[in-house]
RNA sequence: GCUCCCAUCGUCUAGAGGCCUAGGACACAGCCCUCUCAAGGCUGCGACGAGGGUUCGAAUCCCUCUGGGAGCGCCA
């Protein structure tokens, strides 16, 4: 699944590689088949997508490498760099415990290293010969040089008895046949490193540079859960957040340029260096994001946000194919809304005539009191040249003047019988983009209900 | 338990020895603006985990402790 903190490592991946001229590659990491379903990697690429994270190369499946990793594993094992360990699940297990137990750090003890002769009735792992000596710097881009003793590392488990290679043995031939050059993670993999590195070694391949970024944490401070962020994506999409907003949000977790808070997709990418980034991890705030995802609603163009809008539209059984309409209202909304959900929640009245009004607002501003005001601008209405926004401000503020009442015992009316609700964009331009013929039927209909209460 | 990583407001962060009575942002509270809701403006609340060094001077460098995280899988 691609949640949050998979996306932010490909942000930075894809930032580091646009801001270098270099070539961001696409890797799904799919060999255990138990979780790599179809929909999973689906889910991932409709993600990248979405997000406009294009790969330049791939998206490269591991599980389509099968025979190449079965390749370079006879290799390994003609070579020396690597044997078959006859040792079982139980012995290891058992060997465990006893190390524990001792208050040591559980590892394999090499019983098969110098074994020449199967043993009966095991199928056989096979292990990577790590160094016993010695030491592995990994130079990471954060975190500076990291050492680790050879001796603190085992034999790791690099193909499973059924043959199937294991992960870190995989990312290992890939990152050398793919000729990767960056590595971008979680920092989970710093301890992965050093042993990637000696299997990168042994190879005779050049290992490439690492940068470790830190994780993303809950709100909470915990490890990231259901509850906040560890969800698919294209959850973000169906709440209405802008693909720029979120990787604007994620972009800020770990990283950071002065005071900026706001950038642009062009501004991350002219902007992002590793050297900027922060080695603590972060907390997940859902706050911060709605607020930027309202600072991009804001900044947006019309246009753009129609794109994004029309299907939350949808959603709600507005059908409408004038996208010159949709860019109106979202016009009309842009500051006054966190999410296009919530945007296109406010925006149905724009497309259909309300059916109800807000019972609150109905008893509040549909009174008897408001009769003389809405007869009155209708009548002003009517007379109109042209309908546009200046011609109807300037009508409702002579209705306010000539009744010597307030701006609000005129247009809070009027609001209601066009949008149902006592919320709406300024009623001078929510009329106009409704259009005269709409406003005046909807006037007229609130008039009547107005008269009958 | 062992190894590795990390440590500034509740949260995201600025800070690379004097510019710091620690700056910005989100959130929260108040005020202003105002046809509603927003947006915007102003004000307030609020942090260098602790202890030792080094230095004329430390949030910044070093050590110890404490706290948090990761890894130690025939998971990725």
């Amino acid at each position: 699944m691609l949640h949050i903190g998979g996306v932010r490592t490909a942000l930075f991946s894809w930032l580091y590689a646009k801001r270098h001229n270099g070539v961001f590659v696409l890797r799904v990491e799919d060999t255990d088949r138990e979780r790599s379903t179809e929909e999973a990697t689906r889910v991932i690429l409709d993600g990248m997508e979405w997000l406009g994270l294009r790969a330049d190369e791939g998206p490269f499946f591991q599980s389509r490498r099968m025979d190449r990793y079965r390749e370079v594993l006879e290799g390994f094992l003609e070579a020396g760099h690597a044997y078959r360990c006859y040792c079982t699940k139980e012995e290891l297990e058992a060997m465990r415990a006893r190390q524990l137990e001792a208050k040591q750090k559980p590892r394999y003890d090499g019983t098969c290293r110098n074994r020449t002769e199967p043993r009966a009735g095991v199928e056989p792992v096979i292990r990577f010969k790590n160094p016993l000596s010695g030491t592995v710097i990994v130079e990471d881009e954060i975190h500076g040089n990291v050492r680790f003793e050879n001796a603190e590392l085992d034999d790791l488990i690099i193909a499973r008895s059924d043959g199937s290679p294991t992960y870190n043995f995989c990312v290992v031939v890939d990152d050398m046949d793919m000729k990767i050059t960056h590595v971008i993670r979680g920092d989970d993999h710093l301890n992965n490193t050093p042993r990637q590195i000696n299997m990168l070694i042994a190879l005779g391949a050049t290992p490439p540079r690492y940068a470790h970024v830190p994780m993303i944490l809950g709100a909470d401070g915990a490890k990231l859960s259901k509850r906040h962020g560890a969800v698919s994506v294209l959850q973000y999409r169906e709440e209405g957040y802008l693909p720029e907003a979120l990787l604007n949000y994620l972009v800020r977790l770990g990283w950071s340029h002065g005071d900026q808070e706001v950038f642009t997709l062009d501004e991350m990418v002219r902007l992002f260096d590793t050297k900027d980034v922060n080695k603590s991890a972060s907390a997940f705030n859902p706050d911060k994001l709605l607020w930027l995802n309202q600072q991009h609603i804001m900044r947006s163009t019309p246009e753009h946000l129609a794109v994004h809008l029309k299907p939350h539209l949808q959603a709600l059984g507005v059908e409408t194919t004038d996208d010159a309409k949709i860019a109106a209202v979202a016009k009309t909304q842009q500051e006054r809304a966190k999410t296009l959900k919530e945007m296109a929640q406010n925006s149905v009245f724009f497309f259909r005539e309300p059916t109800a009004y807000d019972e609150k607002a109905a008893k509040k501003n549909l009174t008897p009191e408001s009769l003389a005001a809405l007869r009155m601008v209708m009548k002003k209405f009517e007379a109109l040249p042209t309908w546009s926004a200046p011609m109807i401000h300037a009508a409702i503020n002579e209705v306010s003047a000539e009744l010597s009442i307030g701006l609000g015992k005129v247009a809070q009316p009027i609001r209601v019988a066009v949008s149902g609700t006592s919320v709406s964009p300024p009623i001078d331009i929510t009329l106009e983009v409704l259009g005269k013929e709409s406003a005046m039927s909807r006037l007229a209909r609130a008039l009547e209900y107005a008269e009958r209460t």
